[in-house]
DNA sequence: GTGTATATCTCGGGG
DNA sequence: CCCCGAGGTATACAC
């Protein structure tokens, strides 16, 4: 990784076109060729950059790097501070709990515990319209269409919708009902939910994980 | 903004827990508290983060970053490798061109770009459901309303179908079409569209901004 | 502050 | 390769 603290003026050239007027900034050139304009605030997110793959000409007082879709990043020099280069070895990378993922395997090793009864028929049940996150049918035999979010929020309620109405359209499922799943589901979502005629339900993470290890010393 | 180069390992505990193994980084300190763990790869977004506003404790081989809402990233460091600060002032920021917003615009002014004969009633028309982008009348007097986009997706026709139901209740907008204008509109984005009863239509940035300079030669 | 929509989103998975 | 969905999304803007 190389980092060059600059006086420097940035125009990018690509998807829309953005410039950066002269200041001191943090240009970071990644090893895998991605390069980064950092300014001393502003989250994490750079005021301008270009991922890789990139191809970086170093002009006389300004840098051009260009991507293979021929959008450019023009950076010009007006005086450099600091000019370094670290050796950091490929990164081992991060690990990661508590996503929507991870809810939905234990949902779907558990999904009485979303409703009585409910039994799984299949995990990313895919349709056209995009996999449905757990297919399920009820005590009664009705097939249920499980949405799955951390966040329950209106376009969870419009991605139910658009399976629901697909998959009520196959004889050999229908009546198909929508139950929207999530740690916490916003109140404009539980409106819109119920407008559709979907159910919601709120479950925790915690104790979903508890009722597997249960799970797991009975059986 | 402090740029430290170390060996360490980080752990983030909020939202989520996240884990990095030991290996050497960049810790990125900058001057409105946020702090940023980047490895020499993966595009501009560091590996583990935490925006400001933070508390920063250094304690002995361990940093400390606590947020206000109690979410912790704790830093383990085993060797430093540089450690340097430098000042880099307020940032002047980023100048745009080529957005959403500038399209809206651009066809606010020409709306008989998207359709001869269409009058724009109101840009950004508030609804109990959103902001419209431009409620229009057509030449036979029908009230149209346009979702414009960069890239015309299915979320797309979702926004325009509840923007549509909502207009159409009001009897002194009755009946509204739904018309989704963007630069590209996706294959899936087209059908679902059509399903629900409304026009699409793509547009050329650079064509309307020349239009644009030739109605300000014009009149 | 909440809610909504955008982003040069980034990132990962599946066909 | 594109398409689609998730994100500790971040960010801006309106109510």
């Amino acid at each position: 990784m190389r980092l060059v603290v600059a006086a420097c003026s940035v125009d990018y050239a690509g998807r829309l076109s953005a410039h950066l007027p002269p200041a001191r900034r943090l240009i970071m050139l990644k090893a895998d060729g991605c390069v980064a304009i950092h300014a001393d605030g502003g989250a994490y997110k750079p005021l301008n950059w270009m991922n890789a793959p990139n191809r970086l000409v170093e002009g006389e007082g300004s840098w051009t790097v260009t991507n293979p879709a021929g959008e450019t990043l023009t950076i010009t020099i007006t005086e450099v501070l600091s000019d370094t280069e670290w050796e950091l070895g490929v990164d081992p990378g991060l690990q990661k709990d508590g996503v929507e993922a991870h809810l939905q395997v234990l949902l779907a090793e558990q999904p009485q515990a979303i409703e009585e009864g409910l039994v799984l028929v299949r995990r990313e049940y895919p349709t056209d319209v995009g996999p449905v996150d757990l297919l399920c049918k009820a005590q009664d035999g009705t097939t249920v269409a499980v949405e799955i979010k951390r966040r329950g929020e209106i376009d969870g309620v419009e991605q139910l919708s658009r399976y629901v109405a697909f998959l009520d359209r196959d004889p050999r499922l229908r009546p198909v009902r929508g139950l929207l799943v999530a740690q916490q589901v916003k109140p404009q979502a539980r409106i819109l939910a119920t407008v559709r005629g979907f159910a919601w339900r709120e479950v925790d993470y915690d104790t979903l994980r508890g009722m597997e290890s249960t799970t797991l010393r009975l059986f």
